[in-house]
DNA sequence: CTTATTATTTAAAGAGTATTTAAAACAATA
DNA sequence: TATTGTTTTAAATACTCTTTAAATAATAAG
């Protein structure tokens, strides 16, 4: 069961709402006043669905509010679907703005959409062993940054970029500049540092596995 | 800097989009064949901004293989705007679904919202031992005020300003006023005496750490 | 089984980088 | 002009990493 409070002043239209996502298991509890929405306990929701044109408050406050204060999920359902509007609620805190009127079907599939994300990043699960950020440089293996050299990290990076594919030395040390060029041994001996960065094993390899006459794979 | 793999036909337009983002410090690599763009290290990637009207391929396929095997946002961007593509989308593992046509600042809003839900969620929240304050032109470390000459509080604070990030010397010297712009080693003193100062380490450093070729690094 | 080929490991050399130290040059202030 | 504090220069030292080389191991073919 899913728990969603909403803030929104049109009593019919979150009934409306709330009637037909009752059939996918979620229940929408409404405000209508915004002030007692944001005294309803909102950490034990798990999302917000919030409308921007509120007696007494503007709803581009009250998702301010939530979002410094709060974690959870905001989506600004709302009839002004001025851009500056827009570009304002996704600043301030909001996650989605779906401009009224919409089809209750995308506004579940919004909902849905934003849980996946919410509770997918949250989980620690992972499907790869490897996670890297061209921009920083840094590749990530078990939850733990690799220290590696500029040569070390050029080649795993191909290699990573290849996941699961055949890539002959030659590629290899053409991609990495800080190889020199020539066919050379050096290619081998990263290959020997990385294992042993990656605990692995050359013998029965779980990551790194070399293709006789082809050349390397990265597994995975 | 941020890293967008946009997959979109039409050049054009990425290139625009491409530009406007630039200011931003968000750099997008655009690939018009989608097969490509598929086997283009996506992991590696901020998010992913999709069009769904591509050659060969049908976007929402693009999409859910994207979804299935990696944690990537999805932005989808397409001039099909029908409810039920929406719907698809959103529920086949795209995060915001932004029709064409659109203001670039609203694809800029979406992208900080999502990075910004994606941050917040995986991220621990770390305390660090730094607190600076620009305006006071003053850093805290460890809850005392560091003594630094203007050069050194000037290296400090663009390494505090990319926390995390590796900044090659130039960089670094083209930022410091203090320093003189032509090339010196006069960073490379002024680093050790921060180090002093930190009481860190050159050789197992716990801050200020030296990447061989690229540059320097402020850890936490 | 033997031999040729290909891959891995290990150690050491050498080139290139980074750090440290001290002293010189510079700037600001009284 | 003397003092003080800061940045720059220079030179010595320390360190890291790619390359080379040589020994060992594994694989394929005859």
């Amino acid at each position: 069961m899913i728990n969603i409070l909403m803030i929104e002043d049109d009593p019919e239209f979150s009934l409306f709402l709330g009637e037909y996502l009752e059939k996918y298991n979620i229940k929408i509890t409404n405000y209508d006043d915004p002030y007692l929405g944001l005294s309803a306990g909102i950490s034990s929701y798990d999302l917000l669905i919030l409308d921007l044109t509120l007696p007494g408050i503007d709803g581009l406050d009250v998702c301010k509010e939530v979002s410094e204060k709060y974690d959870i999920p905001i989506i600004i359902s709302s009839a002004r679907s001025d851009v500056t509007d827009k570009i304002m609620g996704l600043q301030i805190g909001a996650d989605y703005y779906l401009p009224k009127p919409y089809d209750p079907k995308e506004m579940y599939a919004v909902i849905q959409s934003l849980l996946r994300r919410v509770n997918r990043t949250s989980k620690v699960e992972e499907k790869s062993d490897f996670a890297f950020n061209k921009t920083k440089q840094e590749i990530i293996f078990k939850n733990e940054e690799l220290i590696l050299t500029q040569a070390e990290y050029e080649v795993l990076s191909t290699l990573l970029e290849n996941k699961n594919a055949i890539i002959s030395r030659e590629q290899i040390v053409n991609k990495c500049s800080s190889l020199s060029d020539s066919y050379s041994k050096s290619l081998d001996v990263i290959i020997g540092r990385l294992r042993n960065k990656l605990n692995d094993n050359s013998r029965k390899p779980k990551y790194l596995f070399s293709i006789r006459n082809l050349g390397y794979k990265l597994a995975q």
